[in-house]
DNA sequence: ATTATGGCAAAAC
DNA sequence: CGTTTTGCCATAA
């Protein structure tokens, strides 16, 4: 993502941002992965939180992230689950009693390019 | 600095 | 399957 400018967030936000712009459209990822992404594999929760405050809603694609059970998980308010199904729906992400169809086919966790770094 | 609060997760029932 | 703990970590107040 490019520096947006006058716009900052901390290191750990900017880290949620970029991973979850990564998300391809049609696949979904999990709070969880996001957090195993950004170095701090406990930090789901806070993943959470980051993108609640997301402040680019849409180059920030934070309707592509759910539970790491397949469940929907939130969007906005509690009003804003119908609208992130809709979205998903909207890229052939499919949602049935609360669940993503599907999900471990559209499941997304390839952040980092294939290319194994075992090490750093 | 300290406390409270979640767009979560895994385990225990 | 569902609900209830318990743990975790970044924010907001």
């Amino acid at each position: 993502m490019r520096k947006t400018r006058g716009m900052q967030v901390s290191p750990t936000a900017r880290k949620v941002y970029v991973a979850t712009s990564k998300i391809p459209r049609g696949r979904v990822s999990t709070y969880r992965a996001i957090a195993r992404e950004i170095g701090k594999e406990r930090a789901a929760r806070a993943v959470g939180g980051i993108l609640r405050s997301n402040p680019w809603p849409i180059k920030v694609p934070c309707h592509r992230v759910v539970k790491s059970d397949g469940s929907i998980g939130g969007y906005g308010g509690a009003a804003g689950a119908p609208r992130k199904i809709k979205l998903l729906a909207s890229e052939g992400v499919n949602v049935r009693r609360g669940h993503i169809q599907d999900f471990e086919k559209v499941m997304f966790a390839e952040f980092r390019s294939s290319h194994s770094s075992t090490k750093k």
